[in-house]
DNA sequence: TTAGAAACGATAATCATTATCATTTCTGTA
DNA sequence: TACAGAAATGATAATGATTATCGTTTCTAA
C-alpha cells in the first residue's frame, strides 16, 4: 500500500485539526511550534495531497489561498461587496443524479461549489444603480 | 446609471471575445496590440469587475489564475493526475430548487462548480494503490 | 474654464510560491 | 549489518504574479 511521506501525514493531520480553511503560511506557523518543518515542505506536501485528492484549495476574493481537507469540504456563499464567506449547511447537489457528461467515465472524487452575490447587510448598503451596470 | 470606466469596458469586451478563460497577463498581451493600456489597469479593472459580479476567476491545479465573464460561466471536470479541465455541457444545478440557507436572504448572482477526480486515460495509468492511501 | 476627483500608465515594491542544493533519511540488497 | 542509490527535507535564493506608488492625463460639475 502506497503511503504518504511523514511531512504529508503531518500536514494532513494539522489540516484536520482546523475548523476553518487555512493558508499555507499560517499552517507553517502553526506546525513549526510542534516540529521542525520548512515552508517549502509544506507547499510540497500540500501540492502532493491536492493531486491525491485529499486536500482542496480555494482563493478568496481578497486573493488569499486557503487549504482544507476534502473531508472538511464545504460550500460557500460569498458576498461580492464585503468579501465575507458563509458556509452552506448542506450541499445542494447531494443526492442529485448527475447527467451523463462528455466523459461520463470521469471518476469524481469531490467537487467545489461557491455562490457569489450580496449578503443581506450589503444588499441594503448597495444602491440599485450599483447593481446593474451599463457597459 | 452608474457606468464602468473605459478600461473596465475594454477588459470586459476583450474577455467576451475569448472562447476560453484567460490569464491577466495574456489579456494584457492581447489588448496592448489594440490600444495603449497598462498591466496595472488590467488588474484594477478585473478586480472591479469581479466585485461587480461581471467577471469570475478560477485557479488551475497548476496555480494559474484565469478570468472569464460570468455570462461565459462554465463548470469543469478537472483531472487531478494530468491537470486537464473538461467543461461540462450543462450545469447540474440548473432548475434545482435550492434549500433555504442560513442567510436565505442572500442574493445570488452566479455560482462556480468544479468536479475533481480522474479522467479516463489517467484512471488507466493510475494504479489502484495510488488511489487509496494509508496516512 | 477650471478646480478637484478619478483613472491611467509606468514601474518599483511586495510577497506567495517554486527552484535549488546540500544534508538527512529511507529502502532494498548483498 | 553495511552500504549505495533514491527520496525527502530544510534553508534560502529566485521567480513571477499582483499590488502600491506616483506623476500625468482625463473626466466632472460648478
Amino acid at each position: 500500500m502506497t503511503h504518504c511521506t511523514p511531512a504529508q501525514t503531518a500536514v494532513l493531520n494539522t489540516l484536520r485539526q482546523q475548523n476553518q480553511p487555512i493558508s499555507a503560511q499560517a499552517l507553517h506557523g502553526q506546525m513549526r511550534t510542534q516540529q521542525r518543518i520548512g515552508l517549502a515542505t509544506i507547499y510540497r506536501a500540500l501540492d502532493a495531497l491536492k493531486r491525491l485528492g485529499r486536500v482542496q484549495h480555494r482563493t478568496t476574493l481578497a486573493g488569499e489561498t486557503l487549504y482544507n481537507t476534502v473531508e472538511q469540504d464545504q460550500h460557500y456563499l460569498t458576498c461580492l461587496h464585503c468579501g465575507q464567506s458563509f458556509p452552506l449547511k448542506a450541499c445542494p447537489l447531494k443526492g442529485l443524479q448527475l447527467q451523463p457528461q462528455p466523459s461520463n467515465s470521469f471518476e469524481v472524487f469531490y467537487h467545489t461549489l461557491e455562490f457569489f452575490g450580496l449578503c443581506q447587510p450589503c444588499q441594503v448598503e448597495t444602491t440599485p444603480e450599483e447593481k446593474h451596470l451599463e457597459v
